[in-house]
DNA sequence: TTGACTTTTGAACGATTGTTTGAATACTAA
DNA sequence: TTAGTATTCAAACAATCGTTCAAAAGTCAA
């Protein structure tokens, strides 16, 4: 009785298919601006069937925010269990490069930039969760490093909000087709905030 | 017979009144999120009372663009012509701080913000010129400073998008009654781009 | 007050959109 | 093949929205 699991992950791949037709759209258009047929059209479906998949337009929005931030919760966790010993600068410098390696290559620039105010607030204030558990791994780096010396002095709130501000802008202007890859960016990126934060 | 004018200067004013309000609405809501009865609402009109001082919803939107770029470019004139001697780095953080005080007090955070993949072609070629025209003239900036040696050899394309997507960003966590200020945010972002940049 | 004008209104329109539903089709176990 | 289940479709729905327009209300010089 195998069929049945194969059937089941056949299932959760289309769910992932309309996933990342839905997060393509509502990253070009907006999530207002996104119609359930563009998600379907693109996946040669009709939009009624979406319904089958999802309960509503909210839901494939809330999914998408879910599956991104778990995506980047993911890679900062292993950053920061690889680096466990490194000092701040390392593991600063691998935050920024992971989160630029996952918002280019796995989510195609998508990951905190979608419009969350048209999801319900109690749907809102789960991605908010975990949107601010990201935020707070950042600054832990960042305080580590003001509280051990080897960074200057600085808000460590504002200068986080900094970095993830220039991170998730990458995808308002990041095109596969592009003079830069993720490996440039993430270098470019990590160097000038490392250096910005770095006491003299 | 200056009543004329002063009635002119009137319909000015609620023009602009009318584009306070939708630049507001359109940064919570987004573009499409926003009916013109959003709009109107927040100004004790009704919403066909708007066609009389714009053509249709996208006028709107580009006026909002239009307006918010050109206080972003007057503010950089205005800079680079008052730092005319100095080096790169007191321009850069003048350029910075400067950015950040109009897209705080002048534009509350919707700057360059708002999604304008809905303005048709023409328009949106009018406004992509516009904030060519402002990445041109930070990246000038970052460029003069390498060639002079007080800034390292990095990617100035790279480094002008880091710095406008940091503050770019804003607007998404910005609060009136938060904890900091424009002053504050400006010497923050400042700091940190000016030092990230600093050759050793 | 009159009369020419600017501005606002409120209702109506056509189009689009998210969602529902019941029938049609595809798939699979027996 | 057949029966039962999973998936897709096409049509219809109610609601919302951008836009238009003729009439009403407001403004102000003469």
């Amino acid at each position: 009785m195998q069929a049945a699991e194969r059937r089941a992950r056949k299932t959760e791949m289309k769910r992932e298919a309309i996933l990342r037709s839905a997060a393509a759209a509502f990253r070009r258009k907006g999530y207002h601006g996104t119609s359930m047929e563009d998600i379907s059209e693109a996946l040669l479906m009709t939009k009624g069937s979406l319904y089958y998949y999802f309960k509503d337009k909210e839901e494939i929005l809330y999914a998408c925010h879910d599956f991104s931030l778990d995506r980047v919760l993911e890679r900062m966790r292993q950053v920061l269990a690889d680096g466990k010993g490194d000092n701040a600068e390392t593991r600063l410098r691998a935050l920024v490069q992971g989160f630029v390696d996952v918002m280019i290559d796995d989510l195609q620039g998508s990951a905190l930039a979608l419009d969350f105010t048209a999801l319900k607030p109690e749907l809102l204030a789960r991605i908010i969760a975990k949107r601010d558990q990201f935020e707070r791994g950042m600054r832990g780096v960042i305080t580590e490093g003001v509280k051990s010396g080897e960074f200057k002095r600085t808000d460590a709130k504002l200068a986080t909000l900094a970095i993830l501000g220039a991170i998730n802008w990458i995808g308002k202007w990041y095109r596969p087709d592009g003079p830069f890859n993720a490996a440039e960016i993430g270098k470019t990126y990590s160097d000038l905030f490392v250096n910005g934060l770095r006491a003299k």
